[in-house]
DNA sequence: GCCCGTATTGAACCGTAGTCAACGGTGGGG
DNA sequence: CCCCACCGTTGACTACGGTTCAATACGGGC
């Protein structure tokens, strides 16, 4: 704030600093009326500081997004010790938590995009497609299952649109979401397993309303 | 191409060109990489034409995305002559007409937003809400259910999910798909119904493999 | 206390979004 | 058939903001 003489940071204190910032400028404009002169002035650091730690403009937006999609990753990690049928509902449960305590962010790694550049969608269909092969992981699937792929990825789809839906207008309490997708994951794998009945997978009980 | 000597279109012809070239444009290359300049060449067209038509770069791009939607939309107009269990399938089929028929243009507006630009968000936000509107009135529900619009919106963030992931690879036959998403709607309406009892909507079978 | 490596700067460059007053094609009236 | 007026269209001009790079100064190590 105070234009304090230049100071110099570590590599990596500074990376992080400059990060978190423009995740939260990110969050609250939309990407072009975001300059990089706003960017270093409210970091108190010149233009050309951002050049070199980052390529440009477009790098340090992707680098941001990058940022929040590690750490809805690692947020999401459900305790491996819990039997299956509490441990899908623990990892909604975390990353319902998530989204509500950085709400912004969560919001900004949703819509993030430039266009339809390539790079970004890359970036958060990356953490996707990570999570699914969490998940397949946890059902012992580590081979490719196309179907099941395909299902965990439908499901995310959903989870994601649920968890908007919650943040926007909290009209419906979570609980409720929580079952509607765990309801619609049951559905979800049934299906598969009947198209692709080799998978080494068993079907537990439906749901029940706790 | 031809340097054609300055021609003049109705405004509404001319509103189409330059729409239906942008969505191309937008599909293809990342936001920040089509220039103005770019497009007015492509149309064979002076810059100030697009500042005359729409307000600015930001404006454009809105409203080429905002075309995108409204095809989808009308395109996914099932029959309502047909009886609810069908119904969604036939929605959902034409669904994915659309985007087979369309890639490009439908994967641009799923990936579409400008950082996280709040008046593109609404474009394709609002086009969703008309979905679930739609969807909820074939179900004979015309006031507001928070519950079942929930229900709704994320069986929305499904479809487009698996819709993506077929478009990206395809190893999954569409059937199949259709098969899932037809399961989990099953599932979310069913507990939809548990939390709010007094709905007036009555479920229907699970839906059968064919 | 000096010195060197490197984090950091700031001014200059340039592509591109946005503005505006003038131009000319087209269609209607005489 | 010609002229006029309206409005779709133009292109040069401006200013802003992303990008570059040679120069600068901080701080740890000797």
């Amino acid at each position: 704030m105070t234009a304090a003489a230049r100071t110099r940071f570590s590599v990596d204190a500074r990376r992080a600093q400059l990060l978190e910032l423009g995740l939260r400028l990110f969050a609250e404009r939309a990407y072009d009326e975001v300059s990089i002169d706003d960017i270093a002035n409210a970091a108190g650091v010149s233009k050309g500081l951002l050049y070199h730690y980052f390529g440009g403009k477009r790098a340090f937006y992707v680098a941001c997004v990058e940022n929040a999609a590690e750490a809805l990753f690692e947020r999401t990690l459900a305790d491996p010790s819990i039997p299956e049928p509490e441990r899908a509902r623990a990892g909604l449960e975390a990353y319902f938590d998530y989204a509500e305590e950085h709400e912004t962010a969560y919001m900004a790694l949703m819509r993030s995009g430039i266009g339809n550049d390539p790079e970004v969608a890359e970036v958060v269909e990356r953490t996707r497609t990570r999570i699914v092969q969490r998940a397949l992981a946890s059902m012992g699937m580590e081979e490719p299952r196309p179907v099941f792929r395909a299902a965990t990825r439908t499901w995310i789809g959903a989870v994601e649109a649920a968890c908007l839906e919650h943040l926007e207008h909290r009209e419906v309490d979570r609980g409720g979401l929580v079952q509607m997708l765990l309801a619609a994951l049951y559905g979800l794998l049934v299906v598969a397993k009947q198209l692709d009945p080799e998978a080494p997978f068993e079907l537990g009980l439906p749901p029940r309303a706790d």
